[in-house]
DNA sequence: ACTGTTAAGTTTACACCGTTAAGTTACTTA
DNA sequence: TAAGTAACTTAACGGTGTAAACTTAACAGT
Protein backbone atom coordinates (compact mmCIF):
# COMPACT_ATOMS: atom_id res chain seq x y z
CA UNK A 1 0.00 0.00 0.00
CA UNK A 2 2.59 2.33 1.32
CA UNK A 3 4.86 1.40 -1.84
CA UNK A 4 1.47 2.48 -4.21
CA UNK A 5 1.39 5.50 -2.75
CA UNK A 6 5.36 6.14 -3.49
CA UNK A 7 4.94 5.39 -6.75
CA UNK A 8 1.92 7.53 -7.32
CA UNK A 9 3.87 10.91 -5.65
CA UNK A 10 6.67 10.17 -7.50
CA UNK A 11 4.19 10.29 -11.03
CA UNK A 12 2.98 13.26 -9.75
CA UNK A 13 6.09 14.92 -9.08
CA UNK A 14 7.64 13.56 -12.50
CA UNK A 15 4.48 15.13 -14.43
CA UNK A 16 4.73 18.21 -12.18
CA UNK A 17 8.46 18.25 -13.02
CA UNK A 18 8.00 17.94 -16.83
CA UNK A 19 5.43 20.73 -16.84
CA UNK A 20 7.67 23.17 -14.54
CA UNK A 21 10.57 22.56 -17.34
CA UNK A 22 8.24 23.18 -20.05
CA UNK A 23 7.02 26.24 -18.00
CA UNK A 24 10.49 27.67 -17.85
CA UNK A 25 11.22 26.80 -21.58
CA UNK A 26 7.99 28.09 -22.88
CA UNK A 27 7.74 31.81 -20.46
CA UNK A 28 11.56 32.32 -22.29
CA UNK A 29 11.49 31.43 -25.65
CA UNK A 30 7.43 31.08 -26.40
CA UNK A 31 5.47 27.87 -27.46
CA UNK A 32 7.33 26.79 -30.50
CA UNK A 33 10.77 27.40 -29.46
CA UNK A 34 9.74 24.70 -27.08
CA UNK A 35 10.11 21.25 -27.91
CA UNK A 36 9.42 17.70 -26.53
CA UNK A 37 13.19 17.37 -26.59
CA UNK A 38 14.16 20.25 -24.87
CA UNK A 39 11.52 19.75 -22.06
CA UNK A 40 13.03 16.06 -21.82
CA UNK A 41 17.01 17.12 -21.65
CA UNK A 42 15.84 19.53 -18.76
CA UNK A 43 14.40 16.68 -16.77
CA UNK A 44 16.93 14.08 -17.89
CA UNK A 45 14.91 12.02 -19.43
CA UNK A 46 13.99 10.49 -22.49
CA UNK A 47 11.56 12.65 -24.84
CA UNK A 48 9.15 9.38 -25.09
CA UNK A 49 8.68 9.35 -21.35
CA UNK A 50 6.52 12.78 -21.67
CA UNK A 51 4.36 10.72 -23.36
CA UNK A 52 3.78 8.38 -20.54
CA UNK A 53 2.20 11.72 -18.66
CA UNK A 54 1.00 13.74 -21.54
CA UNK A 55 -1.23 12.54 -24.75
CA UNK A 56 0.84 15.22 -26.79
CA UNK A 57 2.57 18.30 -26.77
CA UNK A 58 -0.68 20.16 -26.72
CA UNK A 59 -1.86 18.45 -24.08
CA UNK A 60 1.16 19.95 -21.86
CA UNK A 61 0.44 23.31 -23.49
CA UNK A 62 -2.80 23.35 -22.92
CA UNK A 63 -2.32 22.77 -18.68
CA UNK A 64 0.06 26.35 -19.23
CA UNK A 65 -3.01 27.40 -20.80
CA UNK A 66 -5.18 26.77 -17.98
CA UNK A 67 -1.88 28.15 -15.40
CA UNK A 68 -2.24 31.21 -17.04
CA UNK A 69 -6.12 31.94 -16.86
CA UNK A 70 -5.93 30.81 -13.24
CA UNK A 71 -2.98 33.81 -12.90
CA UNK A 72 -5.49 36.16 -14.82
CA UNK A 73 -7.61 36.05 -12.22
CA UNK A 74 -5.73 36.76 -9.40
CA UNK A 75 -4.62 40.04 -11.48
CA UNK A 76 -8.75 40.41 -11.23
CA UNK A 77 -9.10 39.45 -7.97
CA UNK A 78 -8.99 42.96 -5.99
CA UNK A 79 -11.12 44.39 -8.43
CA UNK A 80 -14.46 42.88 -7.16
CA UNK A 81 -13.99 45.33 -4.39
CA UNK A 82 -14.71 48.49 -6.70
CA UNK A 83 -18.19 48.81 -5.65
CA UNK A 84 -19.26 51.04 -8.93
CA UNK A 85 -19.09 48.96 -12.18
CA UNK A 86 -18.12 51.70 -14.52
CA UNK A 87 -14.67 52.37 -12.00
CA UNK A 88 -14.50 48.51 -11.92
CA UNK A 89 -14.78 48.19 -15.60
CA UNK A 90 -12.09 50.60 -15.90
CA UNK A 91 -10.13 48.95 -13.36
CA UNK A 92 -10.62 45.32 -15.38
CA UNK A 93 -9.29 47.33 -18.38
CA UNK A 94 -6.00 48.44 -16.78
CA UNK A 95 -5.57 45.25 -15.00
CA UNK A 96 -5.97 43.00 -18.41
CA UNK A 97 -3.23 45.08 -20.05
CA UNK A 98 -1.06 45.09 -17.29
CA UNK A 99 -1.71 41.05 -17.37
CA UNK A 100 -0.79 40.97 -20.57
CA UNK A 101 2.53 43.10 -20.60
CA UNK A 102 3.61 41.20 -17.76
CA UNK A 103 3.26 37.60 -19.35
CA UNK A 104 3.28 38.06 -22.68
CA UNK A 105 3.50 34.61 -23.49
CA UNK A 106 1.29 33.31 -21.21
CA UNK A 107 -1.38 35.70 -22.90
CA UNK A 108 -0.19 34.79 -26.05
CA UNK A 109 -0.80 31.14 -25.66
CA UNK A 110 -4.32 31.93 -24.14
CA UNK A 111 -5.73 34.30 -26.71
CA UNK A 112 -3.27 34.67 -29.79
CA UNK A 113 -1.75 30.96 -30.50
CA UNK A 114 -3.60 28.78 -32.71
CA UNK A 115 -2.06 26.05 -30.43
CA UNK A 116 -4.26 24.23 -27.74
CA UNK A 117 -7.37 25.38 -28.75
CA UNK A 118 -8.12 22.01 -29.95
CA UNK A 119 -7.25 20.91 -27.20
CA UNK A 120 -9.62 22.71 -24.95
CA UNK A 121 -12.42 22.02 -28.04
CA UNK A 122 -12.11 18.19 -26.88
CA UNK A 123 -12.27 18.67 -23.39
CA UNK A 124 -15.82 20.35 -24.61
CA UNK A 125 -17.83 21.01 -21.72
CA UNK A 126 -15.69 19.48 -19.10
CA UNK A 127 -16.25 22.72 -17.32
CA UNK A 128 -13.34 25.02 -18.06
CA UNK A 129 -13.89 27.09 -14.94
CA UNK A 130 -11.09 29.28 -14.55
CA UNK A 131 -12.05 30.92 -18.40
CA UNK A 132 -15.40 31.55 -17.46
CA UNK A 133 -14.63 32.91 -13.99
CA UNK A 134 -12.25 35.70 -15.91
CA UNK A 135 -14.65 36.33 -18.49
CA UNK A 136 -17.63 36.48 -15.82
CA UNK A 137 -15.68 38.93 -14.65
CA UNK A 138 -16.56 40.96 -17.37
CA UNK A 139 -19.96 40.17 -17.98
CA UNK A 140 -21.07 40.63 -14.39
CA UNK A 141 -19.65 44.24 -14.45
CA UNK A 142 -21.49 45.14 -17.46
CA UNK A 143 -24.67 43.99 -16.46
CA UNK A 144 -24.16 46.31 -13.74
CA UNK A 145 -23.13 49.00 -15.37
CA UNK A 146 -26.41 48.70 -17.23
CA UNK A 147 -28.51 48.33 -14.31
CA UNK A 148 -27.32 51.68 -13.34
CA UNK A 149 -28.04 53.57 -16.53
CA UNK A 150 -24.78 53.02 -18.42
CA UNK A 151 -24.56 51.58 -21.84
CA UNK A 152 -28.20 52.37 -22.64
CA UNK A 153 -29.53 50.24 -25.25
CA UNK A 154 -26.54 48.57 -25.66
CA UNK A 155 -26.51 44.29 -25.46
CA UNK A 156 -24.47 43.26 -22.61
CA UNK A 157 -23.24 40.36 -24.15
CA UNK A 158 -22.39 41.76 -27.58
CA UNK A 159 -21.24 44.75 -25.23
CA UNK A 160 -18.62 42.22 -23.05
CA UNK A 161 -17.45 41.10 -26.30
CA UNK A 162 -16.43 44.50 -27.52
CA UNK A 163 -15.00 45.47 -24.77
CA UNK A 164 -12.74 42.38 -24.82
CA UNK A 165 -12.17 43.22 -28.52
CA UNK A 166 -10.71 46.39 -28.31
CA UNK A 167 -8.41 45.62 -25.11
CA UNK A 168 -7.42 42.64 -26.86
CA UNK A 169 -6.30 44.48 -29.95
CA UNK A 170 -3.63 46.78 -28.41
CA UNK A 171 -2.17 43.36 -26.36
CA UNK A 172 -2.21 41.58 -29.45
CA UNK A 173 -0.57 43.91 -31.49
CA UNK A 174 2.03 44.83 -28.84
CA UNK A 175 2.92 41.44 -28.07
CA UNK A 176 2.88 40.12 -31.94
CA UNK A 177 5.15 43.30 -32.41
CA UNK A 178 2.74 45.59 -34.74
CA UNK A 179 3.22 48.66 -32.87
CA UNK A 180 6.78 49.36 -34.60
CA UNK A 181 4.68 50.99 -37.42
CA UNK A 182 4.58 54.01 -34.99
CA UNK A 183 7.32 56.33 -34.74
CA UNK A 184 9.79 55.68 -32.38
CA UNK A 185 9.42 58.57 -29.65
CA UNK A 186 5.57 57.38 -29.56
CA UNK A 187 6.00 53.72 -28.94
CA UNK A 188 6.94 53.64 -25.03
CA UNK A 189 4.54 53.27 -23.31
CA UNK A 190 2.31 53.09 -25.87
CA UNK A 191 -0.07 50.00 -24.95
CA UNK A 192 -0.63 52.22 -21.96
CA UNK A 193 -2.00 54.83 -23.49
CA UNK A 194 -3.95 53.28 -25.71
CA UNK A 195 -5.82 51.53 -22.34
CA UNK A 196 -6.01 55.07 -20.97
CA UNK A 197 -7.78 56.47 -23.98
CA UNK A 198 -10.10 53.23 -24.46
CA UNK A 199 -10.88 53.91 -20.55
CA UNK A 200 -11.06 58.40 -21.67
CA UNK A 201 -13.72 56.68 -24.07
CA UNK A 202 -16.02 55.23 -22.11
CA UNK A 203 -16.03 57.67 -20.21
CA UNK A 204 -17.18 59.93 -22.88
CA UNK A 205 -19.85 57.92 -23.94
CA UNK A 206 -21.96 59.37 -21.34
CA UNK A 207 -21.15 63.09 -20.92
CA UNK A 208 -21.81 62.74 -17.20
CA UNK A 209 -22.33 59.89 -14.56
CA UNK A 210 -25.62 58.65 -15.59
CA UNK A 211 -28.30 57.98 -12.69
CA UNK B 1 21.01 39.69 -76.42
CA UNK B 2 17.21 38.51 -76.57
CA UNK B 3 18.53 35.24 -75.49
CA UNK B 4 19.68 36.87 -72.58
CA UNK B 5 16.35 38.78 -72.25
CA UNK B 6 14.58 34.83 -72.50
CA UNK B 7 16.51 34.11 -69.48
CA UNK B 8 15.24 37.01 -67.57
CA UNK B 9 12.05 36.40 -68.20
CA UNK B 10 12.47 32.77 -67.50
CA UNK B 11 13.62 33.71 -64.52
CA UNK B 12 10.96 35.87 -63.31
CA UNK B 13 8.20 33.45 -64.53
CA UNK B 14 9.58 31.22 -62.44
CA UNK B 15 9.42 33.51 -59.69
CA UNK B 16 6.23 34.27 -60.49
CA UNK B 17 5.00 30.56 -60.37
CA UNK B 18 6.75 30.10 -56.89
CA UNK B 19 4.87 32.34 -55.52
CA UNK B 20 1.78 31.47 -56.74
CA UNK B 21 1.70 28.05 -55.62
CA UNK B 22 2.86 29.44 -52.50
CA UNK B 23 -0.19 31.80 -52.43
CA UNK B 24 -2.53 29.11 -53.37
CA UNK B 25 -1.58 26.71 -50.86
CA UNK B 26 -0.83 29.42 -48.11
CA UNK B 27 -4.41 30.49 -48.42
CA UNK B 28 -6.25 27.14 -48.13
CA UNK B 29 -3.81 25.59 -45.33
CA UNK B 30 -2.03 28.86 -43.89
CA UNK B 31 1.24 29.40 -42.99
CA UNK B 32 2.70 26.68 -40.83
CA UNK B 33 0.46 24.05 -42.91
CA UNK B 34 2.62 24.96 -46.23
CA UNK B 35 6.23 23.98 -46.43
CA UNK B 36 8.95 24.65 -48.88
CA UNK B 37 8.61 20.91 -50.46
CA UNK B 38 5.37 21.36 -50.55
CA UNK B 39 5.34 24.32 -53.07
CA UNK B 40 8.28 22.54 -54.70
CA UNK B 41 6.11 19.73 -55.32
CA UNK B 42 3.55 21.95 -56.95
CA UNK B 43 5.53 23.86 -58.93
CA UNK B 44 7.41 20.33 -60.21
CA UNK B 45 10.94 21.51 -59.11
CA UNK B 46 13.09 20.69 -56.37
CA UNK B 47 12.90 22.11 -52.86
CA UNK B 48 16.43 23.40 -53.06
CA UNK B 49 15.42 25.69 -56.30
CA UNK B 50 13.28 27.73 -54.58
CA UNK B 51 16.13 28.91 -52.79
CA UNK B 52 17.65 30.49 -56.24
CA UNK B 53 14.73 32.74 -55.91
CA UNK B 54 14.29 33.54 -52.10
CA UNK B 55 16.64 33.68 -49.28
CA UNK B 56 14.16 31.35 -47.14
CA UNK B 57 10.89 30.95 -46.24
CA UNK B 58 9.76 34.23 -44.32
CA UNK B 59 11.27 35.83 -48.08
CA UNK B 60 8.63 34.03 -49.97
CA UNK B 61 6.01 35.26 -46.92
CA UNK B 62 7.15 38.69 -46.75
CA UNK B 63 6.22 38.65 -50.59
CA UNK B 64 2.87 37.65 -49.95
CA UNK B 65 2.29 40.05 -46.69
CA UNK B 66 3.21 42.85 -49.09
CA UNK B 67 0.29 41.53 -51.20
CA UNK B 68 -2.23 41.51 -48.36
CA UNK B 69 -1.75 45.31 -48.12
CA UNK B 70 -2.01 45.73 -51.46
CA UNK B 71 -5.51 43.49 -51.48
CA UNK B 72 -5.99 46.04 -48.26
CA UNK B 73 -5.44 49.17 -49.84
CA UNK B 74 -8.41 48.31 -52.63
CA UNK B 75 -10.92 47.55 -49.70
CA UNK B 76 -9.46 51.14 -48.74
CA UNK B 77 -9.88 52.73 -51.83
CA UNK B 78 -13.81 53.87 -52.79
CA UNK B 79 -13.85 55.37 -48.83
CA UNK B 80 -11.82 58.19 -49.96
CA UNK B 81 -14.71 59.26 -51.55
CA UNK B 82 -16.53 59.91 -48.23
CA UNK B 83 -16.40 63.53 -48.07
CA UNK B 84 -17.05 63.41 -43.98
CA UNK B 85 -13.90 62.57 -42.15
CA UNK B 86 -16.35 60.73 -39.34
CA UNK B 87 -18.31 58.56 -41.84
CA UNK B 88 -15.46 57.74 -43.56
CA UNK B 89 -13.81 56.37 -40.14
CA UNK B 90 -17.16 54.57 -39.84
CA UNK B 91 -16.57 53.20 -43.47
CA UNK B 92 -12.96 52.13 -43.00
CA UNK B 93 -13.62 50.33 -39.52
CA UNK B 94 -16.12 48.00 -41.72
CA UNK B 95 -13.99 47.53 -44.59
CA UNK B 96 -11.32 46.68 -42.33
CA UNK B 97 -13.41 43.75 -40.83
CA UNK B 98 -15.23 42.87 -44.41
CA UNK B 99 -11.21 42.55 -45.52
CA UNK B 100 -10.60 40.67 -42.88
CA UNK B 101 -13.04 37.97 -42.48
CA UNK B 102 -12.97 37.50 -46.33
CA UNK B 103 -9.22 37.29 -46.34
CA UNK B 104 -8.24 35.35 -43.11
CA UNK B 105 -5.16 34.00 -44.30
CA UNK B 106 -3.42 36.95 -45.61
CA UNK B 107 -5.29 39.00 -42.30
CA UNK B 108 -3.19 36.70 -39.89
CA UNK B 109 -0.05 36.99 -42.04
CA UNK B 110 -0.19 40.66 -42.03
CA UNK B 111 -1.59 41.35 -38.23
CA UNK B 112 -0.75 38.15 -36.26
CA UNK B 113 1.54 35.80 -37.20
CA UNK B 114 5.32 36.23 -35.78
CA UNK B 115 6.47 35.10 -38.87
CA UNK B 116 7.75 37.08 -41.66
CA UNK B 117 8.28 40.15 -39.28
CA UNK B 118 12.38 39.96 -39.26
CA UNK B 119 11.75 39.96 -43.32
CA UNK B 120 10.58 43.21 -42.67
CA UNK B 121 12.46 44.40 -40.06
CA UNK B 122 15.50 43.81 -42.33
CA UNK B 123 14.24 45.58 -45.35
CA UNK B 124 13.95 48.27 -42.80
CA UNK B 125 13.84 51.73 -44.22
CA UNK B 126 13.16 50.47 -47.32
CA UNK B 127 10.15 52.41 -48.36
CA UNK B 128 7.05 50.04 -47.14
CA UNK B 129 4.85 52.21 -49.25
CA UNK B 130 1.12 49.92 -49.28
CA UNK B 131 1.95 49.77 -45.64
CA UNK B 132 2.31 53.13 -45.47
CA UNK B 133 -0.65 53.76 -47.56
CA UNK B 134 -3.15 51.66 -45.36
CA UNK B 135 -1.91 53.14 -42.09
CA UNK B 136 -2.41 56.83 -43.82
CA UNK B 137 -5.66 56.29 -44.63
CA UNK B 138 -6.57 55.98 -41.04
CA UNK B 139 -4.37 58.61 -39.91
CA UNK B 140 -5.15 61.47 -42.18
CA UNK B 141 -8.97 60.39 -41.60
CA UNK B 142 -8.51 61.13 -37.64
CA UNK B 143 -6.54 64.34 -38.65
CA UNK B 144 -9.46 65.39 -40.16
CA UNK B 145 -11.87 64.47 -37.39
CA UNK B 146 -10.10 66.54 -34.83
CA UNK B 147 -10.07 69.40 -37.19
CA UNK B 148 -14.23 69.08 -37.49
CA UNK B 149 -14.26 69.31 -33.47
CA UNK B 150 -14.86 65.09 -33.08
CA UNK B 151 -12.73 63.47 -30.35
CA UNK B 152 -11.91 67.16 -28.73
CA UNK B 153 -8.20 67.01 -26.97
CA UNK B 154 -7.12 63.13 -27.87
CA UNK B 155 -3.65 62.90 -30.07
CA UNK B 156 -4.68 61.65 -33.15
CA UNK B 157 -1.57 59.34 -33.20
CA UNK B 158 -2.53 57.49 -29.62
CA UNK B 159 -5.87 57.61 -31.31
CA UNK B 160 -5.44 56.49 -34.30
CA UNK B 161 -3.35 53.74 -33.06
CA UNK B 162 -6.19 53.04 -30.46
CA UNK B 163 -9.19 52.76 -33.22
CA UNK B 164 -7.16 50.04 -35.17
CA UNK B 165 -6.26 48.25 -32.08
CA UNK B 166 -9.99 47.86 -31.44
CA UNK B 167 -10.75 46.15 -34.55
CA UNK B 168 -7.70 44.45 -34.77
CA UNK B 169 -9.51 43.06 -31.67
CA UNK B 170 -12.15 41.29 -33.00
CA UNK B 171 -10.72 40.32 -35.91
CA UNK B 172 -7.81 38.39 -34.11
CA UNK B 173 -10.20 36.68 -31.23
CA UNK B 174 -12.61 35.71 -34.75
CA UNK B 175 -9.44 34.32 -37.00
CA UNK B 176 -7.79 32.52 -34.07
CA UNK B 177 -10.85 30.99 -32.77
CA UNK B 178 -11.43 33.05 -29.56
CA UNK B 179 -15.03 33.51 -30.17
CA UNK B 180 -16.57 30.31 -29.18
CA UNK B 181 -16.45 31.27 -26.04
CA UNK B 182 -19.79 33.13 -27.02
CA UNK B 183 -22.84 31.29 -26.15
CA UNK B 184 -23.75 30.20 -29.66
CA UNK B 185 -27.27 31.50 -30.82
CA UNK B 186 -24.84 34.94 -30.48
CA UNK B 187 -21.92 33.69 -32.19
CA UNK B 188 -23.12 33.87 -36.06
CA UNK B 189 -22.35 37.28 -37.46
CA UNK B 190 -20.65 38.34 -34.22
CA UNK B 191 -17.55 40.07 -35.72
CA UNK B 192 -19.65 42.33 -37.71
CA UNK B 193 -22.26 43.01 -34.65
CA UNK B 194 -19.15 44.10 -32.64
CA UNK B 195 -17.86 46.30 -35.53
CA UNK B 196 -21.49 47.87 -35.40
CA UNK B 197 -20.71 48.55 -31.67
CA UNK B 198 -17.57 49.84 -31.90
CA UNK B 199 -18.93 52.57 -34.55
CA UNK B 200 -22.08 53.16 -32.18
CA UNK B 201 -19.39 54.00 -29.42
CA UNK B 202 -17.27 56.30 -31.60
CA UNK B 203 -20.55 58.17 -32.24
CA UNK B 204 -21.71 58.36 -28.69
CA UNK B 205 -18.72 60.09 -28.01
CA UNK B 206 -19.89 63.08 -29.00
CA UNK B 207 -23.97 63.68 -28.07
CA UNK B 208 -24.70 65.16 -31.30
CA UNK B 209 -22.23 65.86 -34.53
CA UNK B 210 -19.83 68.45 -33.41
CA UNK B 211 -19.45 72.17 -35.27
C1' DA C 1 34.73 23.69 -83.80
C1' DC C 2 36.64 23.04 -79.53
C1' DT C 3 37.23 24.48 -74.79
C1' DG C 4 36.67 26.93 -70.45
C1' DT C 5 33.26 29.22 -67.75
C1' DT C 6 29.10 30.01 -65.72
C1' DA C 7 24.20 29.64 -64.67
C1' DA C 8 20.38 26.62 -63.26
C1' DG C 9 18.84 22.90 -61.04
C1' DT C 10 19.32 18.50 -58.42
C1' DT C 11 21.20 15.28 -54.98
C1' DT C 12 22.63 14.56 -50.73
C1' DA C 13 23.01 15.69 -46.19
C1' DC C 14 22.48 18.03 -41.55
C1' DA C 15 20.08 19.05 -37.62
C1' DC C 16 16.01 19.53 -35.98
C1' DC C 17 10.80 18.38 -34.99
C1' DG C 18 6.47 15.41 -32.96
C1' DT C 19 5.28 10.89 -32.35
C1' DT C 20 4.94 5.54 -32.33
C1' DA C 21 6.51 0.75 -31.69
C1' DA C 22 9.46 -2.29 -29.86
C1' DG C 23 12.76 -3.36 -26.45
C1' DT C 24 14.87 -3.15 -21.81
C1' DT C 25 15.27 -2.68 -17.12
C1' DA C 26 14.16 -2.84 -12.28
C1' DC C 27 10.98 -3.57 -8.89
C1' DT C 28 7.00 -6.01 -6.77
C1' DT C 29 4.18 -9.60 -5.84
C1' DA C 30 2.88 -14.60 -5.53
C1' DT D 1 12.96 -17.62 -6.48
C1' DA D 2 10.04 -16.93 -10.71
C1' DA D 3 6.79 -14.37 -13.09
C1' DG D 4 4.74 -10.25 -14.17
C1' DT D 5 4.42 -5.57 -14.83
C1' DA D 6 5.22 -0.61 -14.58
C1' DA D 7 8.53 2.76 -15.99
C1' DC D 8 11.58 4.12 -19.02
C1' DT D 9 14.71 4.05 -23.25
C1' DT D 10 16.24 3.02 -27.98
C1' DA D 11 15.29 3.03 -32.57
C1' DA D 12 12.68 4.51 -36.14
C1' DC D 13 9.21 7.10 -39.28
C1' DG D 14 8.02 10.85 -41.77
C1' DG D 15 8.18 15.45 -41.65
C1' DT D 16 10.55 20.38 -41.45
C1' DG D 17 13.99 24.42 -43.14
C1' DT D 18 18.27 24.92 -45.19
C1' DA D 19 23.40 24.48 -46.91
C1' DA D 20 27.07 22.25 -49.63
C1' DA D 21 28.45 19.63 -53.25
C1' DC D 22 27.53 17.90 -57.55
C1' DT D 23 25.56 17.62 -62.38
C1' DT D 24 24.05 19.28 -66.62
C1' DA D 25 23.43 22.23 -70.22
C1' DA D 26 24.11 26.46 -72.47
C1' DC D 27 27.03 30.02 -73.67
C1' DA D 28 31.44 32.90 -75.06
C1' DG D 29 36.06 33.31 -76.79
C1' DT D 30 39.75 31.67 -79.40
Amino acid sequence: MAIANRKERQKEELKASILEAARTLFIERGYEETSIRNIAERIEYSPTTIYLYFKDKDDIFYALHREGFVLLNQYFRSLQEVEDPFERLKAITKAYIRFALENREYYDLMFISRSPMSALEDSDNEKWEEGDRAFAALTTTIHQCLERGYFKGMDPQVLSFTCWSMVHGICALEIRGRCKVVPDELLDGLSNRVGMMIVDMLERMHGKKPV
